[in-house]
DNA sequence: GTCTATAGCAGGATAGAC
DNA sequence: GTCTATCCTGCTATAGAC
């Protein structure tokens, strides 16, 4: 993946390699050869600088996916600071941008939803800890956000439903990729995932208007 | 799972608690050892029945999943046909009542869409089967129930991406209950389950006037 | 910090008795 | 059709040289 690995640390080359296996094939199907393999170094480096396979998966967690995701929080953050008085439209729309197109390359943001999708399907500690740095905080701050624009008063859990239905269509479209193409006969070239991001956009918009029929 | 597992054969029983597994753990997993203890037998009548582990897998979503999910779409062509004349909200409601409450018990249902996720997060051979079989011949149908109930022609595609739409929200609320429950702070009780039921129907049917407003 | 070598075990699969 | 016993591969993890 990296075309430079020998101007990175060991561990480095290890966290990134095995982040990608983790992401395509889940944690126990993926074993420590072929990380090391990919990784161009040796077996007993894993152990040396993570103890164990698992605290090699738990720190590819903590090093690598949750940086990556506050990245995509902050892009959102300052394509919003850019509008003067942001609409609910507006704010959707951003939302989405950062989530699907974003900061991140095509590849790291592929491999990020599969492992979030796969944590999400089978929770181990590594939700435990994505929920409470990452996504319980952003939750809280994006449904604040909405509160603050929707022209009336919306109950916390109805808004959040909105939310998590919104990302499930993000997750949905990155992860289950081949079983989109099935059904749509269509890859995912440049074209397919514009309008991809332009239909989440309008569906969540028209959805939003289901919550706000809904005052408290 | 089964209580009166004496009288099944132990081919079916070892299908029915290789299921549960494959779905709970991933096919990588789970080990036929963790198999042949849950069905009561012994470790060569896995592979005396289905040769090797692999050929257990695909068997499962062959006689199990498969037939369930046929089941789901019966059920949900019955209750269209109660309607007289079916309105596109009747449509929507329908569908999704059918694929989150519909005619699966609780844990059936919720195994049923772990497996569905799984295979579209990583498709392997099942997802070929289950695509041939199950999926595109149902989505062809929906979309055609769709299109003669909309008012507007609406191009395939956009009705395709709808209609995956709808589906993302189901499967993610089914297999990231984890997540969902840390969201929203709320259990996967009798009333939060009517309330999601609710949400969904509701969100879908607002994003269905973004289709409508989409014509050819 | 990185290597080789190896312990120790769990997994899939098969042979052959009943 | 179901069992016990066993083979063999591939895995995680560690010991110890460099």
């Amino acid at each position: 993946m990296n075309v430079n690995h020998k101007a990175e640390h060991t561990r480095d080359r290890i966290l990134d390699e095995a982040e990608i296996l983790f992401a395509r094939k889940g944690y126990r199907a993926v074993s420590i050869r072929e990380i090391i393999q990919a990784a161009h170094c040796n077996l007993a480096a894993v152990n040396y600088h993570f103890g164990q396979k698992r605290n090699l998966y738990l720190e590819v967690f903590r090093s690598r996916w949750i940086p990556r995701a506050k990245r995509v929080q902050k892009a959102f953050r300052e394509s919003l600071d850019r509008e003067s008085s942001p609409s609910l439209d507006t704010i959707v729309r951003l939302l989405t941008e950062a989530f699907i197109q974003g900061p991140l390359s095509e590849e790291e943001r592929h491999l990020h939803h599969q492992l979030m999708a796969r944590e999400q399907a089978e929770p181990s500690e590594a939700l435990e800890l994505i929920a409470r740095e990452v996504m319980q905080p952003f939750f809280k701050e994006i449904s604040a956000l909405f509160q603050q624009a929707l022209p009336v008063d919306v109950e916390e859990g109805t808004l959040r439903l909105f939310l998590l239905s919104m990302f499930s269509q993000i997750l949905y479209f990155s992860f289950a990729r081949a079983a989109v193409t099935r059904i749509t006969g269509r890859e995912y070239d440049r074209v397919f995932k514009a309008r991809l991001s332009d239909h989440i956009v309008k569906f969540s918009l028209h959805g939003l208007e289901a919550v706000k029929g809904e005052k408290k």
